[in-house]
Formats: C-alpha cells, sequence, structure tokens
DNA sequence: TTGACATGATACCATTCAGTATCATAATAA
DNA sequence: TTATTATGATACTGAATGGTATCATGTCAA
C-alpha cells in the first residue's frame, strides 16, 4: 500500500546500500569517492543511488559537473514507523529485544 | 559481513512478509491459517514463512499436522541495531520511537 | 484401515536485480 | 579550443526472487 516503506525498505535489503547509508553518515561524496570505496563500476553504485535515492534516503545535489550525495535521515522515518506498530506488543514479545539493544550499547 | 543482519533485512523487504510478521504480532497462525488471509497458494506463503524463519523473525512449532508459525521479536534486533548507529541523526518522532523502547526497558 | 487434511518438497516460469560494458553529455583545465 | 574529468543512460547477462503446479508424506478422524 504505502510504497514509501516500500521503496525505503528496499533500498536498505541490499548491503552495500546499507554501506553507502553509513558513510554518507559520516560525510557528503560524490559518486567516483564512493566508486573508490566499493570494488564495482562507477555505473553499479550510481545504480544503488538511484535506489536509495528512490527510497528517500538520500539527497543529490549537482555542484558542477559533480554530485554530491548526501544524507537524508528523514528518510528512515517510514521504516522507523512501521517498527513503531509493535509498540503495543513491546512489553510482552519484545523484552529480549531491549535487553539485546542495551547490552550492545555498553 | 554480518549475515544475520542481512537475513533479517532482506526478509522485511518484502511486503508480504511484513504483512505475515503483523499478523503473527496479534497471534499465532498455521500455514493454512496465513494461505486464507492472503491471495496466493499455500506454497507461496510458505516459501515467504521459510525467508522470515531464514532471517530469524519467525519459529515454528510442530502440532500434530499443523504447524504453528510464531513471531519472534528478538529477530528485528540486528535490524534495529543497526539503525541505532544513527543516533545522531535521528529528529525528534525517530528519537520518541526510541525512547519508547527505552522507557519499556525499564 | 481408509480417506481427508495439513504440510513438505521439487520442478518450472516470468520478473527483478546487481553488475558490466559502452557510448553520450556536460563541466573543468590547459 | 581541446583534452580530461565526472556523470548519465542504455543494453546486456547471470543469478536471485516470487509465484504456480504437482506430487509425496505424515497425521487425524470415522
Amino acid at each position: 500500500m504505502n510504497t514509501q516503506t516500500q521503496f525505503a525498505f528496499r533500498a536498505l535489503a541490499d548491503p552495500t546500500r546499507r554501506d553507502i547509508v553509513r558513510m554518507l553518515a559520516s560525510e557528503d561524496l560524490t559518486i567516483g569517492q564512493l566508486t573508490d570505496r566499493f570494488d564495482m563500476t562507477r555505473a553499479a553504485v550510481k545504480k544503488h543511488l538511484t535506489v536509495l535515492s528512490d527510497g528517500g534516503l538520500i539527497t543529490v545535489e549537482a555542484r558542477g559537473r559533480e554530485r554530491i550525495n548526501r544524507l537524508k535521515p528523514q528518510g528512515m522515518a517510514p521504516v522507523l514507523d512501521w517498527f513503531s506498530y509493535f509498540d503495543q506488543f513491546w512489553d510482552e514479545r519484545l523484552n529480549n529485544l531491549k535487553e539485546a539493544i542495551e547490552r550492545k550499547k555498553k
């Protein structure tokens, strides 16, 4: 039903795209700079960036002949909103999850 | 790198599987019961359940000739944990979800 | 025991997907 | 201007994916 949610989930389903998202969390990067960090062609990276853009997870700003790819954190909202559906079950069924997150934070 | 994280993300990337997860949040269901709720064959539902099981999101318990599919909320931990990397970027809405999780942890 | 029921498993099909190769275009530098 | 650089776009390929059809197996009920 909600295509935005679906596009965001789909964008995050690929490990390369999740890596890109993490990289863009640290700094804005051009396609060329991102390509340097992966073992694949620029065209492949560009495709991933298109999927991420469709998923609302990044924005692209043209600067001269370069394209600055920037993380758009709000794009993760639909995904986390989906998880919030489970709030009502949190106490009964997600106790272990909370503990797992807490444990990893220490 | 982390195959469990990848399997969980992949399992949640399909809208039918996310629907199944929501249904199982309300009640445990057999394959037949789930099939009644979708417009696809039992074999297709079974495949989705296998993917969800691989992703650690459900458990299956044999009871007689039936298979009880049960939500395994801890399976979402790897996914939410991945998101926690972006703590610094979360806006208010996303923080609210996170705080709701934290609160219920106490 | 026998038949019906719930599921498992496999083969097959169409589509999507991740990736490459290749060529075109726009901007920068010499 | 001309060469180089950064990117866009398209066609193609192999693998994965979502789905169906079909048959086998185990369990329950009469």
